[in-house]
RNA sequence: GGCCUCGUGGCGGAGUGGUGACGCAGAGGACUGCAAAUCCUUGCACCCGAGUUCGAUUCUCGGCGAGGCCUCCA
């Protein structure tokens, strides 16, 4: 409990130490995925990032004292349209079930394989209209949204210091200058918080008609629903500071009469995908999948150990370049990590302060490996060095080898090692490459009191 | 146009007003029958210009370059 965690706040641009609101419960809200489509690796961060944030308070405030939200957007208007394009014969309702089941069950196979934790709770937008409604209908009785054209908007002239994330004051922002105005809206930067439905849209029954909740509402609803009204910290990628999270802030902070919505905003940076930008237009995006199970990127199928490392060799507020080169690095990492089951040890107390430092996961993961160098030989380094691992959720799990296996390999070692004694280097060398073809790795070594040659082994991850 | 990042050796990536982390790759070596693994040695980098200074990669200003947000996107 010691240890004190410096964070970078979007919200004052400083970094600065953390002090949760409730000790006994320190509350995060991270926007989770739209599930429309398989994740790509621009998603992978966020998941990634917050992961090691959660298992760090976890380690900091203790496993029962974290609350973890994480919402799972499901209404959306790309969701629609994937429905009705990949289910046309499908009553809406159950081609957009189709749709959100099969994507959210992929996205927690895809982070799973991350080393990801799940979350507390992992709310559904749908879930959890009524909470909305409950909102917007605060927000329109005390003036701070409006009805116009079938839509509920928020007023966003109503909060006078509106635009304190993004240091984006309404003032001086181009109205218009890249999208139409709306003629209905009072202000160019009011933005919808509920909207009517047709019958072949999503839609629920509320005060304002059958239709559907705007882009940011729900994650008004549902932090205040798992977190309170005011919370610890609320993390996103970089781009959600505008629109989405300026909005979130202006609605519950309105709708609840705070000064604020959480204390700590954080926001990862963007990924670029061999030097060039990620974009759904350019269709260059790389999923979690096609880097799990395909060969798409660099020829290969990727382990998710990998991606995570890659992940966390750049700081999270940096841009990360994501690369082949990259992941043969990381991959060359772990493969000199000794496999290890995390005990009761404690982490090594760099690996520690580098993450307090801002998850400066850089300077663990370079901790990381001069431990793990330490570790090669000596018990004792070895559990610190698992501790630490685990912090990052980067331990390399021991391959559970049965022992039938073990005692056979035992015998062919005993036997190559006779062999050799006797210089038959060619049968020697037989068992030695029959071995590797299965994946188990040999490794020769002397032992330093006799001189002998001492053989071990693993089963290569 | 507004707001905001960033620019360090082949790559990743710290850091500091006064000999220059570290990791990966590469090179050399030890060990080995040969490999692998392991260990040892090795890297003279800080976008450009001006300014401040005894001295700047580190501070200031100005360029140039890369990128982001302002519209769905992590």
């Amino acid at each position: 409990m010691s240890t004190t965690l410096r964070l970078y706040n979007t919200l004052t641009r400083e970094k600065t130490a953390f002090a949760p609101i409730d000790p006994q419960n320190v509350r995060m809200y991270v926007c989770g995925p739209t599930v429309y489509d398989y994740a790509h690796i621009g998603n992978a961060r966020p998941a990634i990032v917050f992961d090691v944030l959660f298992r760090l308070l976890r380690h900091v405030y203790g496993e029962a004292h974290v609350t973890y939200a994480r919402n799972i957007t499901d209404v959306d208007d790309k969701i629609n349209a994937r429905a009705l394009r990949d289910h046309p014969g499908l009553p809406l309702n159950e081609a957009i079930r189709a749709v959100t089941e099969k994507t959210e069950t992929q996205f927690h196979e895809d982070v799973a394989a991350l080393g990801c934790l799940e979350p507390t709770v992992e709310p559904r937008a749908t879930d959890n209209i009524a909470e909305m409604i409950e909102i917007i209908g605060r927000l329109i009785g005390n003036g701070h949204a409006y009805v116009a054209s079938g839509e509920v908007l928020f007023h966003t002239k109503s909060m006078r210091d509106y635009g304190q994330l993004s240091k984006r004051p309404l003032d001086e922002q181009q109205a218009g200058a890249r999208v139409a105005v709306d003629a209905h809206k009072k202000n160019p930067g009011d933005f919808v918080l509920w909207k009517l439905s047709s019958h072949n849209e999503p839609g629920w029954e509320s005060p304002w008609g059958r239709g559907r909740p705007g882009w940011h509402i729900e994650c008004s609803a549902m932090s205040r629903r798992y977190l309170g009204e005011v919370f610890d910290i609320h993390g996103g990628g970089l781009d959600l500071i505008f629109p989405h999270h300026e909005n979130e802030i202006a609605q519950s902070r309105c709708a609840h009469g705070t000064d604020v919505m959480a204390n700590v905003w954080m926001h990862n940076g963007f990924v670029q995908v061999e030097g060039r930008k990620m974009s759904k237009s350019e269709g260059n995006f790389v999923t979690i999948h096609d880097l799990l199970h395909t060969e798409k990127f660099g020829g290969r199928q990727w382990p998710g150990e990998v991606l995570r490392l890659a992940m966390l060799m750049t700081h999270y507020r940096e841009p990360i370049d994501f690369s082949v080169k990259r992941l043969e690095e990381a991959e060359r990492l772990i493969a000199k990590w000794p496999a290890a089951e995390a005990s009761g040890a404690l982490p090594c107390d760099t690996v520690m302060n580098a993450l307090a430092d801002d998850l400066n996961t850089v300077a663990a993961v370079q901790a990381l490996h001069a431990l793990a160098q330490e570790a090669h030989g000596d018990p004792d380094a070895l559990a610190v060095f698992a501790a630490s691992a685990a912090l990052l959720g980067v331990l390399p799990e021991k391959t559970e080898v049965d022992e039938a296996l073990a005692s056979a390999v035992d015998a062919l070692v005993a036997m190559r090692l006779e062999m050799l004694k006797a210089k038959n280097f060619a049968e020697a060398d037989k068992i030695r490459n029959e071995l590797a073809d299965k994946g188990i790795q040999l490794k020769d070594g002397k032992d330093p009191a006799t001189g002998e040659r001492v053989t071990t082994w693993e089963v290569k991850r």
